[in-house]
DNA sequence: GACTTCGGGTGATCCAGATCACGCACCGCT
DNA sequence: AGCGGTGCGTGATCTGGATCACCCGAAGTC
C-alpha cells in the first residue's frame, strides 16, 4: 500500500510531497539549494523518538515517510496525544524558533524517514532568505490554530462521545465520498484513541460499541466505515 | 492607582511599556517611523469588543491601557476564557498573519486604549522589514507555547482544584515576595474564574472556601493573599 | 505445544463535580 | 424606602465516566 522507503525517494522528500503547499515548497532555486545543503536525511525504526519533551531544541524534522505521534505527559504518567503527524509535516519548529525546549515528544508510529535541519543552520537560512521567514510565521500560525482547536475541544466539549465524534469527523474529512460516507484504515489502538480524546481505554471500547449500535459507523477488519457525517455532526456541539 | 489614559500617553504606547521586551521594541528608526505611520490609536469603554470570534481579521491591536479578556464560546453558549491580556500584549496577530478569522473574542474588562494596525499595512511592513518578520515568528511561537500550556492544563490536570491551584500560582508569580507569599488584587468574578478553569461558578465558590480552610490563601476585601506557593505546587500535578 | 504479551470487551462500583434550588448581601436606581 | 440586578455561599441530588476486576482471542516466542 504505502510506498516503500529508501534512497530513491530521498530527493523529492523536501520537494512538496503532495500538493506543494508546505513550508519549503516553491522556494527560489538558491534557497532550495541552500536548504538541500543544510538538511540531512535519516531512516527511523518504529517507536523511534525524534525528540523528547523537555529536550533542548536541536533542530527541526521534516517527516518524509511514516507517521509520528506527538504527545505530552504529566509527571504521573498520564499522556495525551496532541497530533498524529504525517508525511510533509514539520516537527519541532516552535521549539527551534523560540529556542525553548521541545514541548512534545515525537515518536515514530511506523518505520519512516525524515530530514533533519539543525537549529543554527535553519536560523541563518531564515536570516538570509526573509521570504522563508514569513512562510515560517504562517506555518507557526497554522500550528497555533491547530492548538487552539484542541483547546476548544478539550475546554468546550464536555463528553467523551462528543470528542470521539469530532475525531471520527476529522478522519472522515480526509477521505470523503460523494454520498457522505467514507472509509478509513484504523491504525490506532483504543488506548491511543483514549489518549487523543482524553479518556480511558474502557470508555473508548464502549464508545465503539455505542456508535456501532447507533449505526454511526461500522468496522470491517481494520477498516472503519463512517456512515453519515451529518449524524455525527449532530453529536458535536462546539 | 492605574495611570489615567489620555492623549499624553499615546506616544509612548508603542514604545516598550515595561521592559522593552515586546514585539515592536528596539526597532530601527526607520521601522519605528513606519510603524508610527500605519498605526492608529483609539480609546475603548469597558465591555467594548475589539474583535469577535469568527470575524475576518481586520488587523492587530496593541493593548496600551486596560485589560482585555480573550474567550471562545461554543454554540450552546458555554464560554472559556483563554487569556487575560494586559498592557503591551498584541491581539489578533495569529488571525492576521494567517489570514483566518479571529479565533477568539477580545473584550475590554475595563476602560482602556489600544493601537490598531490594519492587516494590509502590517503585511507590507513585514515584507519591507524582514527583521520584524522574524520577531513576529518568535511572538507567534510564544503564543503557541501559551496555547500549549493551556492544552496541558486542560488535558492533563483532572480536577478543578488542580487547575485552580495553577491559576493562583500564575497570579502569585507576578507579585512574588521574598518569603514566598504574595498579594493580588482580585478583579475577576467567580463566574469568570470558572470560565478560565473550565468549571462552574458554584465549584469556584467551594474552591475558595476549601483553599481558605486549608490555609492556602486568604481574602481581605478584594485582595487575595497567597500564603505559600509550595503548598499550592503540591496540589499541581502536571 | 505452553508461555507471555497485547489489544480489546464488559460488568460492578463509586465518587467528584454538574445541576438545581435556594437565601443573602450589596449597589445603583427613581 | 422599595426594587431589580448582580455576585456570592451552600445544601441536596443525580449521573457520567473513572476505576477495578475480570475474561477472551490473536500473535509472537521460547
Amino acid at each position: 500500500m504505502r510506498a516503500p522507503y529508501g534512497l530513491n525517494i530521498l530527493d523529492n522528500c523536501l520537494t512538496c510531497p503532495v500538493r506543494g503547499e508546505h513550508l519549503f515548497c516553491n522556494l527560489s532555486p538558491q534557497a532550495g539549494q541552500r536548504l538541500n545543503d543544510i538538511k540531512s536525511t535519516a531512516v527511523y525504526p518504529k517507536s523511534a523518538m525524534l525528540f523528547i519533551e523537555g529536550q533542548q531544541p536541536r533542530g527541526v524534522f521534516v517527516l518524509c515517510v511514516g507517521k509520528a505521534k506527538l504527545s505530552t505527559s504529566s509527571r504521573e504518567g498520564k499522556t495525551i496525544i496532541t497530533k498524529i503527524s504525517e508525511s510533509g509535516d514539520i516537527l519541532g519548529l516552535n521549539a527551534v524558533i523560540s529556542n525553548r525546549p521541545y514541548e512534545v515528544t515525537a515518536e515514530m508510529m511506523e518505520p519512516g524517514q525524515a530530514n533533519f535541519i539543525p537549529r543554527d543552520s535553519l536560523m541563518h537560512f531564515l536570516k538570509d532568505y526573509p521570504e522563508v521567514a514569513v512562510r515560517v510565521a504562517q506555518q507557526l500560525s497554522r500550528n497555533y490554530y491547530t492548538a487552539y482547536e484542541e483547546i476548544r475541544t478539550l475546554g468546550l466539549s464536555a463528553s467523551p462521545s462528543e470528542k470521539f465524534a469530532k475525531l471520527l469527523l476529522s478522519w472522515s474529512s480526509k477521505t470523503m465520498q460523494d454520498d457522505g460516507s467514507s472509509q478509513v484504515k484504523l491504525t490506532l489502538t483504543h488506548e491511543e484513541i483514549a489518549e487523543i480524546i482524553g479518556t480511558t481505554r474502557e470508555t473508548v471500547s464502549r464508545l465503539f460499541s455505542e456508535f456501532k449500535k447507533k449505526q454511526l459507523m461500522q468496522l470491517k477488519g481494520a477498516t472503519l466505515i463512517i456512515r453519515s457525517r451529518v449524524a455525527l455532526e449532530k453529536l458535536v456541539q462546539s
